[in-house]
Order: structure tokens, then C-alpha cells, then sequence
DNA sequence: TTGTATGCGTTATCAA
DNA sequence: TTGATAACGCATACAA
């Protein structure tokens, strides 16, 4: 006695906010609702063509589609991802939120996104809030902060991508740029252009294994070169007065001087500074910074940068994590992806 | 028989990946599921002080908190808000999702993200897909290219707000620049300053209405001027090299030329063209556009801009939803902002 | 090959 | 004041 179709319905009538459930869909084709939720799952399994038939056109007439959330509930997974970003503010963030969105969709994930507008106080929450909404795997931009955070994750025994900044304790998949080679690759390139006077400028390395890893090279660097002076300053310590007093004493140490800029963020700061003192870039003083901007050009003479291929992190990291989620069980891995020197004009004024 | 509180047992034992359940409480407490259950969400009624304590206890014992998700299947209120942006590489997208982000922090909702990245074939998968998973509610900055994926937002009952972009069609909260107001007053700036020759870039304004209607008050705008002349061209129409070849024929109309860019991306290329021409902005070419960014004083000799209330505009798009998610039933409602001129030296150069 | 029954973790409706 | 019990929408072991 099958329901016979209704061929003239207005295909969907999901009239009132209600969606239609898998039982509206069973009783429609007339079969139970075991019937309709094999037809959806395993499909290769044995089914009547008729029945299919009738399940598929009372499913398309419904306009039906399985709550997530009640299979999340069922199954145990939710294909839900949690992100959680230090600062969408950041182009950083916003290239890897970016990559990640983009392998998220195409394996079938939704992004369940957290930002922490750079207040470390909310990491353990954001954390948590992910973890209890059954994400399956957590992207972590965190701050670093906040040990127990990342403790919380862990705990939680879902799979986990650090991004950009390392945290030593925790035993996940960690995805970055390599800093060491992207500031040798700064440094050596503003050596080779005849700049001798060297200022690394980074925000506030405590806490931070990117920026530690950052200054770190960049010391290294000056020990081995001969010839060669270096300092660094952290652009926050003392605001942006500061900032000017550390170029003007730079300046004044008498060689060619030239900024190394830790990030996109320090960039702006330093570009600021630049332009208030009224020195032109590739002049005055030469400058690379780490991160590729869309303004980077733009700004003075063109700002030389180390571009991150942020997209490839951003798709490495979830990649990581699908992998994971797939059962992949193997120790926790390294991915450091070289950067890439955009040589512009900011870096070229003093050929040696 | 109260089972005895366990004092010294690790504060947490979630030591598997599982979560405890209401039912590992009502057990550990010694009660039922819906004292526990009473006990989280009516802790106003009556409870024994005695039971309550023990509740209590093995809540904090346990390391419990309630899965959201069975939550929002039994309530069918999930604490969610979906966000479809167009593209989060586009820094006005970025601030409203900031705005709001941090406005359902506060009333403790959580983000779902969805990212166009500019490809209108996904928005009505990325609304069909925030609507399966149960949001409340949605905000809407859309490309506005697909008129059924907004429907399917109404159909599904949820409220709606929209961000910049208008549908006709669509009956819902909208909040937006003030684009007339905006457009106005930087035009009216650059006549002010002496420019007198006026051209309007904007991205292809076909079925985007805050682009439609910028252009539409920058027409409105010259024809009401005396001894102004306008004209507009859509930036991506031919290429780099079409802008170019606009900019040229600007100039060569030998009066004081001036650009309006539409916003930030058009700033971007506009800036570009200008750089490759080798003009210097607020001599050779007045300038101002629509959207403040970081980077805007530090191109060239500054550009003017109009800073939109980005983050004015994020807050209140989710203070709209969570009235409507509170029960309140008005008409739509219009909330435009107005723009605020930032006036730097890409303007100045031709004081009349 | 299909249907029945049970449970995922909650909340809500009854009784007790 | 508290405790069984039945949903919520779905997947699955088991029975038919």
C-alpha cells in the first residue's frame, strides 16, 4: 500500500520555523524510520529500489535534512571544529581562520569560531565552550598565557593543532612558520643590501614561543656575522615615544641602520614612528618586516616583507587534524614552512 | 543514605575523553536526573538546602557541565549564532564579525562562521547549513548575489539581521553605514578643498546595495553641485590597467582631480594605480575613501578616509537579534550609522 | 530487506 | 520537594 506522491505540492513546506524531522519523512514514504535513516547512511546496503524510491521523493518533498545536532548526540561526532584565535584583528589570524575555513568546508566541517580579542583570561573558556559543544579537533591560535588552557584541551582528548605558537607541555601537532630561517632570511637579506646597524622590534616576547623563537634567531644571527651590531626592543614597553627614542638612538650609533620588524602589527607601529619622525624608508633606514600585507607596497617606497604562506597554514593545520580525526595515530609532528622574501624598495637604499 | 562526599579525590576525573553526565551527577549526589537538572536551571525553586549541597558538590567533584548540545535538542534553543560573512580577507567583514563576536561573548552565545570568500554559490549551502545546526539566530553580510539563500534564511523562521547589505525582499533588521550620509560627506569634503573633478570607484555595484546606493548619492551629489563635474567607473571592470587609463583621462580633464573610492579594497587598488603612475596623492590627485584601516595614514602623504562604526555597527547587529531571540515583535527595523571623515593630507592639497 | 526498540544527554510532565 | 518517565531527532542492535 505505498503513499502515493503527491506530484503538485509546493516541493518544500517547511511553512512554520519547524523543520521536518526524520519521523515526517517516514511517514510520508510510509516506511519506518529506520528505513529513511539507512537510506541516508548506508546507502550501499541492500534497499528495495521502490522503497528508496518513496524515501528519496518524501525527503525531497519535505525538503528534509538531518539535525546535526541530533546526530552529533547519537554518534558522538559533531563535525564541528573549534577555532580559537588570539586576535581576528591580526591579518595573521585572519589568513589562517581563512585556510582553515576553506579546508573545513571541503571536508564537510563547520568552524565554530572563538576569539579572544587578545584577553588571555578568556582562553580557558573558549576552550571549554568548544570542547562542551562536542567539537572534534580544536585549532589553537591561542596566546599562550594561559597554561592550563591548553592543559584543558588536552584533557579533553580530542585532537589538537597549535598554530604559530608552541606550547611545551602539550603533547599536539604544531603548525608555523619557521621563524628561525624567516628572520635569517630577513637579516642576511638586509646585510647583503649594505645595512650594518641592526634594531629587531617585537611586541612582548614573554609567554610568546613564536616571538621568542623570533628574537632568539635574530641574536644568533648578530653573533655570527662579523661586522655586524644588533639590538632589540620591544615596541610596547614604552608606547610609542619609546619606540622613537630607540630609532633615534639607532640612527645615532652612526652606520646604516635598518628595522627587522618581528609582525605585520610591529610594522604599523614602526611605519608610524618613521613617519613622525619624518625619515624616509630605504633612506634613513632600512626595513624588513615579517608577514606580507596588501599595504605593505603602499607604505613609503614599498616595504620590504618575509611573507608567511598563511593560507598553507591555515589548510596544514586542519589537514593535521582531519588526519586525526581519521585515526591517524602517529607522535606529534613539526610542520615549519619556509618564509618568502618580498624584496621591495625599503630594503634596497644602501648597496654596499 | 547521602553517599559520602569523597573529599580528597582529584577535583576532576575526566580523565578518558568522556564527559560526566547528568546521570554520573544523580548518581555520585545520590538523587535523581531531575533534581540535578532542577538544580541547574531553576535554582530558585525549592530545593533542600542538604540536597542542593550534595548536587552541588558532585557537580564540582565531577567536573561537570551540561552538553549544549542535548541541550539544544531537547529546547531546540542552542545558544548559537550564525554569522555569514562575504569574505573575511575584507577588513570591514573582519570588524563586523568582531563586533559581534564580542557581543555574543557577552551574552553567552557562540559564533558559527560561515566565509563566502566571495564565491556566491555558497551562500544559501552556508545559511541551509547554520540554520540545520539549530542558530537562533542569523547575521547576514552577504553578497546579496543569491536572492533564494536569503529566503531560505526567512523560511526557516529564525530572526535575521542584515549588515550592510539590503534585500529588498527580505523582511528584516538591517544595519548599515549611513552610504548617502558617508558618500556626502566626502565629496563634499573634496569640493571644499578645491577639487572639482570627480571620480567614483567602485566595485561592480550590480545587485549590492550599499555599493548601488553610494554611487547613486555620489550621482545625486554632482548633479546637485555647481561647477563640479563627476563621473564613476567600477574599478574591476578592465583590469589594473582600465583604472589606470580612468586616472589618466581624469587628469587629463585638466581640472582638480580628485578620487572617492567606494572602500577599503578600492582604496587598495586605487593607491596601486597611482604608485604605478608615479602621482603623488593630494597633488596630483585629491583623494578620500570610504572605510578607515590601520595603514590609511601611512600611504603616501595619508589618505583621508571615512571611518565606518565598524564596531557600532557588529554590536548593534547582534543586539537586534538577541531582542528579537527576547520576543520582541516590531516591524524591521533600519538602523543606519553615520560615517565619521577622517581628513589627512591625500585631500588638502588644492585649498580653493 | 525492513521494522521495533533502545539510548545519546537533556528538560519537562506528571505522580508521589 | 523529589522521582519516574517520556520526549527531542537520530542511529543501530536485534528481531522479524
Amino acid at each position: 500500500m505505498p503513499a502515493p506522491a503527491v506530484p503538485s505540492l509546493p516541493p518544500a513546506a517547511p511553512d512554520a520555523g519547524l523543520r521536518a524531522t526524520i519521523a515526517d519523512v517516514a511517514r510520508r514514504a510510509g516506511v519506518s524510520k529506520a528505513t529513511v535513516s539507512r537510506f541516508l547512511n548506508r546507502r550501499d546496503e541492500l534497499l528495495t529500489p521502490e522503497i528508496a524510491r518513496r524515501v528519496e521523493a518524501a525527503i525531497a518533498e519535505l525538503g528534509y535534512s538531518p539535525s546535526p545536532m541530533a546526530q552529533a548526540l547519537k554518534r558522538g561526532r559533531s563535525r564541528l571544529i573549534g577555532l580559537v584565535v588570539a586576535d581576528v584583528t591580526n591579518p595573521f589570524s585572519v589568513a589562517v581562520l581563512r585556510g582553515a575555513e576553506k579546508a573545513c568546508q571541503q571536508a564537510g566541517y563547520l568552524l565554530m569560531l572563538f576569539n579572544l580579542g587578545d584577553d588571555a583570561d578568556r582562553e580557558r573558556d573558549a576552550i571549554e565552550a568548544l570542547v562542551a559543544y562536542q567539537v572534534e579537533g580544536l585549532i589553537l591560535n591561542t596566546l599562550g598565557r594561559d597554561e592550563r588552557a591548553v592543559a584543558a584541551a588536552a584533557r579533553s582528548g580530542r585532537p589538537v593543532v597549535l598554530v604559530d605558537r608552541r606550547h611545551a607541555e602539550m603533547q599536539a601537532d604544531f603548525v608555523s612558520l619557521d621563524n628561525a630561517g624567516a628572520v635569517r632570511l630577513a637579516a642576511r637579506h638586509l646585510v647583503d643590501a649594505g645595512w650594518d646597524e641592526l634594531l629587531f622590534v617585537s611586541e612582548p616576547v614573554a609567554g610568546v614561543s613564536s616571538r621568542q623563537e623570533r628574537e632568539a634567531a635574530f641574536r644568533a644571527f648578530v653573533a655570527d656575522a662579523a661586522g655586524i651590531a644588533g639590538r632589540s626592543v620591544e615596541s610596547w614597553a614604552g608606547g610609542a615615544e619609546a619606540l622613537a627614542q630607540a630609532l633615534r638612538d639607532l640612527r645615532a650609533r652612526g652606520r646604516r641602520p635598518a628595522v627587522l620588524a618581528s609582525n605585520a602589527v610591529v610594522t604599523l607601529r614602526v611605519a608610524e614612528a618613521v613617519a613622525a619622525l619624518g625619515w624616509r624608508f630605504g633612506g634613513d633606514l632600512g626595513f624588513v618586516g615579517i608577514d606580507e600585507t596588501e599595504w605593505a607596497p603602499l607604505v613609503g617606497p614599498g616595504l620590504s616583507t618575509v611573507a608567511q604562506p598563511t593560507d598553507a597554514l591555515g589548510r596544514l593545520a586542519t589537514a593535521c587534524l582531519l588526519e586525526r580525526l581519521q585515526g591517524l595515530t602517529v607522535p606529534p609532528r613539526q610542520i615549519l614552512l619556509p618564509g618568502q622574501l618580498v624584496a621591495r624598495r625599503s630594503s634596497l637604499g644602501t648597496q654596499a
